[in-house]
DNA sequence: GCTATGAGTTAACATATGTTAACTCAATTT
DNA sequence: AAATTGAGTTAACATATGTTAACTCATAGC
């Protein structure tokens, strides 16, 4: 149930097995089922989801309707509304599981006792938000100079996983596009 | 000289003045001129800086040679390829100084020794980072589901400083669009 | 004082992506 | 088995933004 986790905080700073069995306690497991959701917009997001199986994605519903998918989230991951769940305002963003999944959740001050008690936690979380800070960073990058081709094959090098997970409406959200554009620069990929 | 870093510091977390004299140690001051540059590509990005004033930009150049703003920093704000400064791979993003400017350089190892012997300083980057996070997720969202003239009227309302003291031509670069796009786009919002 | 340079504007035309709508196909429901 | 649903494709047409190029204007250098 936690190894995964155990596995994950280790990359960044060394736990003993004793350090560990503290930490996990702040964590609850929860079951999603497909289509159902973490978070929906409006409500204030009160915990961030360690991934252990599964899939999930946040999104945001633009002023037309249009869903905008700003991140997957598979095992490994983690997945909440940043800015709700530090700042304690509504949710801008909603939550669902694209499959069956499972996450440890981490409630807002449940984290924060952490960090108080656990220099290392504090740790923790600054190198995983570095980390997160750089891919968000490239991503914009991506946007600002990149085309819709060039972010799809980029897309699929750098998250082959998710590739072959998630339908294409799907990857066409989180990428800034339409399905039936993604269908259109596919078909040119072939023909080349 | 380290007022403003002192104010900065103190709205995350309490610094004694003691504390403050050894934290501002590990600081160099260093005045850039307007069109120097504070980091070139290609190069290891070895510090992050702190504007004391003045006004900096980080940039990339696509595969095309055309110039994309990733950010603007002004005074209270921070500046560095993150990505080049943590990883310590070369920099993709080259900063330079739109205006006379002076930057407060912290050097990485001189950083890491503050977070290994200040844990307030560790706490101090995590908050900072967060908040990072937080606006530059917006700016995804915002490049998936908003018009250019919907991210430009976004701009001058989030960044209103930055508006007045930035040519056009660079705003347009940061917003993702060609500075003629910018121009008819004003030109569209006075005929309202 | 003249010239060169850079920022900004405008307009004609080009292109990438969006929009609408029709269709196929597989999977699920009845 | 028939009907329904959702993902994906395709095509015609629309639109936002890019491209090229010419022009104005203020400023900085010579």
């Amino acid at each position: 149930m936690f190894s995964l986790l155990h596995a994950h905080i280790e990359k960044r700073v060394h736990l003993t097995d004793e350090d560990f069995n503290i930490v996990a306690k702040y964590f609850v497991p929860k079951t999603i089922k497909k289509h159902q959701f973490l978070l929906n917009e409006g409500i204030v997001c009160k915990h961030i989801g360690f991934v252990n199986s599964g899939c999930l994605r946040e999104y945001t519903i633009d002023s037309k309707g249009i869903e905008h998918i700003v991140q997957f989230a598979i095992e490994d991951w983690w997945v909440s509304d940043l800015h709700s769940f530090l700042s304690g305002l509504p949710a801008t963003n909603n939550i669902d599981a694209l499959q069956d999944s499972e996450v440890l959740l981490l409630e807002k001050s449940a984290r924060e006792e952490l960090l108080d008690n656990c220099p290392k936690m504090e740790r923790f979380f600054r190198l995983l938000i570095e980390a997160n800070q750089i891919a968000t960073r490239e991503r914009i990058t991506d946007s600002l100079g990149a085309s819709a081709e060039e972010r799809y094959l980029k897309f699929i090098k750098t998250y082959p996983k998710l590739f072959e997970l998630v339908p294409q409406n799907q990857i066409a959200s989180y990428l800034g596009i339409t399905p039936q554009s993604l269908s259109r620069i596919r078909k040119e990929l072939s023909n080349k």
